[in-house]
DNA sequence: TATGTAATTATGTCCATACATATTTACACT
DNA sequence: AGTGTAAATATGTATGGACATAATTACATA
């Protein structure tokens, strides 16, 4: 057992834990010991186990030590790219065609969520993104003029907002709620698809810092579509 | 601007990309510079830009500088947990049901990935979780016996397969699947909702080490479930 | 017994330095 | 012009030492 990195410190911890010889509950030897038994240094030791820890394997506290979690909770994750990209990724030509563009006033919620006031009129779209022509998803999505001035002007036939936001909008946090729900007539129609069929449902929440919402997207995806995440 | 550590590294870099100081496709200063101007150590300014190439916005290369992505590739992360968890953390109470428990062929596709000889027979299951006695969840599940022995002479009646195999097996990699289906006839009735209701669907590969196939799950959610991500 | 304080301990992180490694650039040679 | 080799350069990472910080434990005091 020669340990060369902190990889390999890694590779070891994790064989331990897969073979059971740290136990879920159980507390590890503290750094110091590892890296004298590893032969490396502590920052070494210390580098590893974070990184393990991160992944949700193990708990580290001040004092408390490391312990092997018992329930060692998985995170999957999703790579976020533009429809653009995702379609053309695949080899489809991509196409857009903006549905509406509309001043409107946003359900409560959304508005809430905004931090607007009662009877603001912000953008509201609706497009069609299409791989070779066929309806790939619907997008409807709300945009707070108050965060992204700038919005309330662009004309997005030309360019998606999905592509402008992305763009112009520095990155912030947000959330993602995927669920399935049935197409009302409009959405069959425009998908293609008899009404009630079933479809994968994105909504998106898009935060600033502040915890403002910047932007709300709700996807329906054609029948047939499957959203890949890695664990 | 006075630098402590690595995390107001982190925030003032954070800080420039959204202020497009350092505009996507540029390339930033290398780890020495910005060090001298933190004032800190070059490995302080290393962890803050790791951590942020981590997080999809930077690009990272060995005499190649660091450069800012074009079309910065959020990542959202989702916590899989078990069922049960998910269950009771929402303050249900976990129901569990095993339908049937038999040992079957695979599909070919299936048994390719798990790399059986043709015709062996393997554990296939399904079980029905349900909260506050309200069905919640249609699992169907087969395991790989030759990866799994024991799980051949398990009874599935009194744990779940999913509790057993996070217990069990030592986590591992695998990929999820998720997408809208409609009910059959069978499984609109073990839910409860009419034939052809949208479901939200997951479909989870689990790997071991070697990439073979674990075991096979898929979850057909009830109506009105929504799984979160955070990005 | 209850409570406040100090000692202890394991992780978190910084620093300066050194060397490893990947890649590009420069340059000499053909 | 083409090719091979050496120099330059930015990131990747190990090290030992130091101090910070959180959390537990032990102990003294009321």
């Amino acid at each position: 057992m020669v340990i060369n990195g902190w990889q390999d410190v890694q590779d070891e911890v994790l064989r331990r834990l897969q073979a059971r010889i740290w136990k879920p509950g159980e507390l590890l030897p503290n750094e110091a010991d590892l890296a004298a038994e590893f032969g490396c240094a502590r920052t070494t030791v210390n580098r590893a186990l974070q990184v393990i820890a991160d992944e949700g394997l193990l708990e580290r506290r001040r004092r408390g030590g490391t312990r092997v979690l018992v329930h060692p909770t998985r995170r999957a994750t999703f790579n976020i790219s533009l429809i653009r990209r995702e379609i053309e990724q695949q080899g489809y030509a991509y196409g857009y065609r903006l549905l509406s563009q509309r001043h409107e006033r946003p359900p409560a919620a959304l508005r809430e969520r905004m931090q607007l006031q009662p009877g603001i009129r912000i953008p509201h779209l609706k497009a069609l993104h299409s791989a070779d022509g066929e309806a790939f998803v619907l997008e409807d999505r709300w945009i707070n003029v108050s965060v992204v001035p700038e919005a309330a002007h662009i004309d997005f036939r030309q360019q998606s907002a999905n592509q402008w936001l992305v763009e112009n909008i520095p990155f912030c946090g947000g959330n993602l709620a995927l669920s399935a729900t049935h197409a009302t007539n409009v959405e069959a129609d425009l998908l293609a698809v008899d009404t009630g069929t079933a479809l994968f449902t994105a909504e998106r929440h898009t935060r600033n810092s502040a915890q403002v919402t910047i932007t709300n997207v709700r996807l329906l995806y054609a029948p047939g579509y499957q959203m890949q995440l890695e664990l």
